[in-house]
DNA sequence: ACCTGAACACCGTTCAAGT
DNA sequence: ACCTGAACACCGTTCAAGT
């Protein structure tokens, strides 16, 4: 991806304030974490490295990669972190409660998963699915629809969480605490035109004491009962 | 939203190159189609409405609210063009689709969903999927996880499946043909490290020949196979 | 009421110059 | 080899001035 900072014994420059890509992602995340998207500057990068901006350029190529690299960080981090088990249903609400737990306390990995999403942090995640799909005793081709349809899910829903999350906290007061927004959504849902929108005025009852990780557990609940109705081998290619 | 351009009887100034929020919107979705996300620009946009980029901020208050308002312009015209029919799972599938289409054909849209998700756009699909969730005799609490679930999952894998769409088309040279996309990702795959990525390198296989929208519908119907399995019905609220 | 376009503050990125 | 920081090209947004 980019150029390596240490390739055969060369000058060991070992100075423990020297910048290397490894330094400057950290950094990238922090910025990241404490100031949103638009927090990550190369100005400022540059400054909470005590360098400048064209400093970044010679570890990294750009901005873009900067962003793969610290959303890979942040997933590899987390799928080392979830706990396995033996069994498979439990092992997949664990992963996906590791991305939707990730993704709502870094919002931007998020983002970044959505608009790259054939870099390597996707692949971690979809191969940690993928492995308890083959453990459900789903074979052929069915694994590949299996761990693709829980990967669709999984991030999609986390990203659209954390998207709402964000501006639960942001729009409305930060002092507004998760109940009374969930009534403010839930009268909102409630004045929608009658005609035009009968099943979400229906469905606004639902909203108050609603909890988004059970939710989301039970959309993959949907989706490993609609994985173990299914003919569940099939002859491999 | 915003000031709205008419209101009461006023000076009736219909001179048919006047601006309005309406030409603003579809030259703005007309950048977008054209040159994607960075294209929309203010400067450009004030040239293709031969203004200057102060005019547009008297209609529009900001990038944000165009942005919104040229991805609901969208929605609203491809949930206006689905098909409807009888059986609610050919409807869903129906809807799936039309999202899915949109989505490839408007990537931005796609990114703008899953950036402000709590806006109407989301609300219109939401509504659509909920009535035939209704349709299927769901009853109760269970509409509301099964007609979020089904959300999470369109949306997740749409935008997915048009930014990798978008990456095939970018990155690699226009002129590559799907086959032989399909074939150097699996080519890939296969060459991932065998103790990091045993399930991914095994599935590699699958990969070519697979068709992006019949694996979408696969995934759609097992969670529609999840719902059917499910007690489907529970006294309401 | 509505439009014009210069100006402001801020970006990502480059690059000649240093060590 | 690695860092510095000014400079370039470009943004979103504002606003005094026009009609």
């Amino acid at each position: 991806m980019a150029k390596k900072s240490t390739r055969g014994p060369e000058r060991e420059r070992r100075r423990e304030d020297a910048l290397t890509r490894e330094r400057i992602v950290d950094a990238a995340i922090a910025l990241l974490d404490a100031d949103g998207e638009d927090g990550l500057t190369f100005r400022a990068l540059a400054a909470s490295l005590a360098t400048g901006p064209g400093a970044i350029y010679w570890h990294v190529t750009n901005k873009g990669e900067l962003l793969v690299a610290a959303t890979d960080a942040v997933v590899a981090r987390t799928m080392g972190e979830v706990r396995g088990s033996t069994r498979p249903h439990e092992a997949i609400h664990r992963i996906a409660l590791g991305v939707f737990d990730a993704i709502e306390a870094h919002p931007w990995v998020g983002a970044q998963l959505s608009r790259a999403p054939w870099e390597t942090a996707m692949l971690r995640i979809y191969e940690r699915l993928g492995r308890q799909v083959e453990a459900l005793g789903v074979r052929g081709r069915a694994q590949f629809t299996a761990a693709s349809t829980l990967l669709g899910y999984v991030i999609g829903v986390s990203v659209q969480n954390a998207t709402a999350s964000q501006f639960a906290r942001r729009e409305l007061a930060p002092s507004t605490n998760r109940v009374d927004f969930l009534e403010a959504a839930a009268a909102r849902w409630s004045e929608l035109d009658a005609r035009e929108y009968p099943f979400t005025r229906s469905v606004a009852a639902h909203l108050p004491g609603h909890d988004d990780r059970k939710e989301f557990l039970a959309g993959i609940d949907l989706i490993l009962a609609g994985i173990a109705g299914r003919p569940i081998s099939s002859s491999a290619t």
